[in-house]
DNA sequence: TCTGGGGTCCTACACCTC
DNA sequence: TCTGGAGGTGTAGGACCC
């Protein structure tokens, strides 16, 4: 393990909450909470003013509702996230060349590859100035864990929330590892901590006194050898820049249980097509077909078919995910239906199963989402105008949507640049209403791209002109 | 109260080959 | 020739993460 805490772990704060906070100034210090809204909805991300009510992720939209009541209730926007994320990203590649994102909002960066930090002081000194250049780009806030390991940096930055920095001085690492709960170590989620619990192991450093043959014997040998190592603190695991996708799927959680047969057959060929077309735009075919049924009583299975090669072509996608249903029992109904394909490669072999189905096989729409089945279709309102989209109005300018029903949609005008907008409320089909892009977080600066010279670090190339985050998140259009 | 979506990794077992 | 492993592959399920 390396001797100085030059591996940096960056966790932006309550992210997608936090983007609609700065998107919104009426929501600014209001509780706020991001999800799917559709009755099987759970909350994605929530503001810390939310999570004073115990709402937190993960947690059945109802429930949240019940917390907490007046909190703004939002759809995610994945494609704007997607572009904020884009922009951190940058300035984390200024600081080294290995930088391993772990999703929109986290990631990991080994300073020492990139000769920005050998020490503690130098360490420290390149995580805050990160943390201003994050703000001065984005305008929002991140948390920053600096350690010796990705474990321990992990950690830091949890303790660090939100808007901190927290260093883990090399030598100190055990000391402060033993009274911390086992959930604290990655890897233990609620079945391994009862696991443990029951062995009458709860800190981490009770582990560590465990030895690891006893966890070895409790959870088995990868597992074991894992965790028992990283109680002693031992993480040797490198910041991998590049990781392989394994597999593509997609699934679908449905309002109301499928009992209709036919109908189910029909969602497992949309789902067929819309993972083909993911996996096409990432240019990959794969030989595993997987079908993923989760029925009424939440109980979950799988089915999987492994072809003779790799295959992109939807038709025998659909047809051996057709094939794996035939062997499922939907009777009581089904809530989730989902499709994947693993064993990937970046090419395609054809083969005469697929020749043969040819004629059969059309080209999956060119949609972004596969249109929802008939009877579960949301309101032309919701669907037209979900909760938190950003609209224009001929006269009144730039807004967003805070709800829509019975043929009405409310809008807020106000930008992320604006004080506190009025609302108004307007028939669905007002001409003068129309989607709109969102808006970047910081207003560019005059003159477009030339940039304050008192930055702390150099800025990424101006925001990207098309922002195209109107139409696409999924939670409203669902079926 | 009623549990999303998109992933990764591990384990266990059956089956096959050497 | 028979038999018992070892090891690879396919399949199913579980746990975990964000």
């Amino acid at each position: 393990m390396r001797t100085a805490p030059t591996i940096l772990h960056l966790d932006m704060d309550a992210f997608f909450a936090s983007v609609e906070q700065a998107s919104k100034p009426s929501l600014r210090g209001k509780a706020v909470v991001v999800g799917g809204l559709g009755p099987r909805g759970v909350v994605a991300t929530c503001s810390y003013e939310a999570r004073v009510f115990g709402v937190h992720s993960a947690m059945p939209m109802g429930q949240a509702r019940r917390l907490a009541p007046h909190a703004a209730y939002l759809v995610p926007r994945f494609e704007l996230y997607r572009s904020i994320s884009e922009q951190v990203m940058r300035l984390l590649r200024e600081l080294s060349p290995l930088v391993e994102p772990l999703s929109l909002d986290e990631a990991f960066v080994d300073l020492e590859a990139g000769g920005v930090a050998r020490d503690a002081e130098s360490a420290r000194g390149a995580g805050e100035k990160l943390r201003a250049a994050i703000r001065t780009v984005t305008g929002l806030t991140g948390s920053v864990g600096l350690a010796a390991s990705k474990m321990l940096a992990k950690i830091a930055s949890e303790q660090a929330k939100p808007d901190g920095l927290v260093l883990i001085p090399p030598g100190t690492e055990r000391a402060m590892l033993e009274p911390m709960t086992v959930r604290t170590l990655p890897g233990v989620g609620p079945a391994t901590g009862d696991h443990l619990r029951r062995a009458g192991i709860t800190t981490v450093g009770e582990i560590a006194e465990a030895g690891e043959d006893e966890l070895v014997r409790l959870l088995g040998k990868a597992h074991g050898h894992a965790l028992y190592a990283m109680a002693l603190a031992r993480d040797e695991r490198p910041v991998v820049a590049e990781r392989e996708t394994k597999s593509v799927s997609v699934e679908d959680t449905y309002d109301v249980d499928i009992h209709d047969r036919v109908r189910v057959g029909v969602e497992v060929g949309r789902l067929a097509d819309r993972c083909v077309r993911r996996l096409r735009a990432s240019g990959l075919s794969g030989r595993t077909i997987v079908l993923k049924v989760r029925r009424y009583d939440f109980s979950t299975l799988t089915r999987s078919e492994t072809l003779r090669g790799p295959t992109d072509d939807p038709a025998v996608v659909r047809e051996a995910a057709a094939r794996l249903l035939d062997s499922v029992d939907t009777t009581g109904g089904v809530r989730l239906l989902g499709v994947g394909v693993s064993g990937l490669a970046d090419y395609t072999q054809e083969d005469l199963f697929a020749q043969a189905a040819g004629d059969r096989a059309e080209e999956p729409a060119e949609e972004t989402e596969a249109e929802p089945a008939e009877e579960h279709r949301p309101s032309p309102a919701e669907r037209r105008w979900p909760a938190g989209h950003d609209v224009r109005h001929t006269e009144l300018g730039h807004g967003w949507v805070q709800g829509s029903g019975l043929g009405r949609v409310t809008v807020r005008f106000e930008t992320p640049y604006s004080q506190v907008g009025r609302v108004r409320t307007f028939p669905v089909d007002d001409p003068e209403l129309s989607p709109a892009d969102p808006l970047p977080l910081v207003a560019e600066p005059e003159g477009g791209a030339a940039q304050p010279s008192s930055l702390p670090l150099p800025l990424p190339a101006s925001l990207p002109k098309s922002w195209s985050g109107g139409g696409g998140a999924a939670a409203t259009s669902k079926p």
